[in-house]
DNA sequence: CTCATATCAGGCTTACTGACATCT
DNA sequence: CAGATGTCAGTAGGCCTGATATGA
């Protein structure tokens, strides 16, 4: 990026605050997680499933918030490494049945681990008050714009 | 997204809270922009040369942590609707010396407000004492996290 | 020769939109 | 018939990598 002096306008506003440091975060995880050939999508399933059990592609969709159309491409990644498998549904022959195999267990722990690791690095700089000061704000931001944009199902019925 | 019930073991994770905010924030923010025809970069492209006045694209890239590959793109849309100008510079046949224009002093404006608006939409559910400490938490992770891996300058030399 | 400048082509991730065939 | 399911193609924004041509 090669940033200049740049004491630039918009760099107090919330905002960009929270882009930024989201972005730093994003990086610190998402590096975590390609350390062991993983990426976000991988953990939030891997993690559906062994909380929720096996289950079709629309249902785990819904349960870890990962879009349909993204939920193939996921599952085709995982698959291929033998990490999910995807049975057929002989009561709906629509569906696909997913569950998780043990090679996909060993790598959601690894995926764990590194998430904790990640965790820690990115909040290295605040005191134990102060992390849960933050976690209590960003909380109650996300309470309220979920409840105005985030949920859909308000707009359903 | 047609989240189902979903207290998945993700959702207290600092990283996630971050990045779930930063989402909200974003489209707030990129909805007010587009509601007058704009983006992101073209805010900061604009802000930055009523700032610090016209300037070679490679410049006004470190001035406004603007990619220089995309600052192409980004100037092509701001000079196609007249909001800025590309001229050549005769002291230097290399640069290109790019300027606002007063219809891009205007559009600024209207970005400018916008982007206020999204601002204390964004942090509604605060209140002043709290919005101060978020930024401030937000702040110290931010630097934090800048001189750790923000600025590449360290690793030039 | 090296460096800076501008351009082009493309990648990445998360999120989402639309179309479609299939099955309930 | 409506509705759910899986698939495929494509978009968007911000960030980034690399290759190239030109000129300082």
């Amino acid at each position: 990026m090669e940033t200049e002096e740049t004491p630039a306008r918009w760099e107090g506003l919330p905002s960009w605050l929270l882009g930024q440091t989201a972005n730093h975060a994003h990086r610190l995880v998402g590096d975590g997680f390609s350390s062991v050939g993983g990426r976000g999508y991988h953990y939030r399933l891997l993690a559906t499933l062994e909380e929720r059990g096996p289950a079709s592609q629309a249902a785990l969709g819904r349960r870890s918030g990962i879009h349909l159309s993204d939920m193939v491409a996921t599952i085709n990644e995982l698959a291929e490494r033998g990490l999910v498998e995807r049975a057929p549904d002989p009561s709906d022959r629509r569906r696909n049945i997913v569950s998780l195999t043990p090679e996909g267990a060993r790598q959601l722990r690894r995926l764990e681990k590194r998430l904790a690791e990640s965790q820690d690095e990115l909040l290295a700089p605040l005191s134990p008050e102060e992390r849960q000061q933050l976690t209590e704000l960003l909380s109650k931001l996300l309470v309220h714009h979920s409840r105005r944009t985030g949920s859909p199902e308000e707009r359903w019925r």
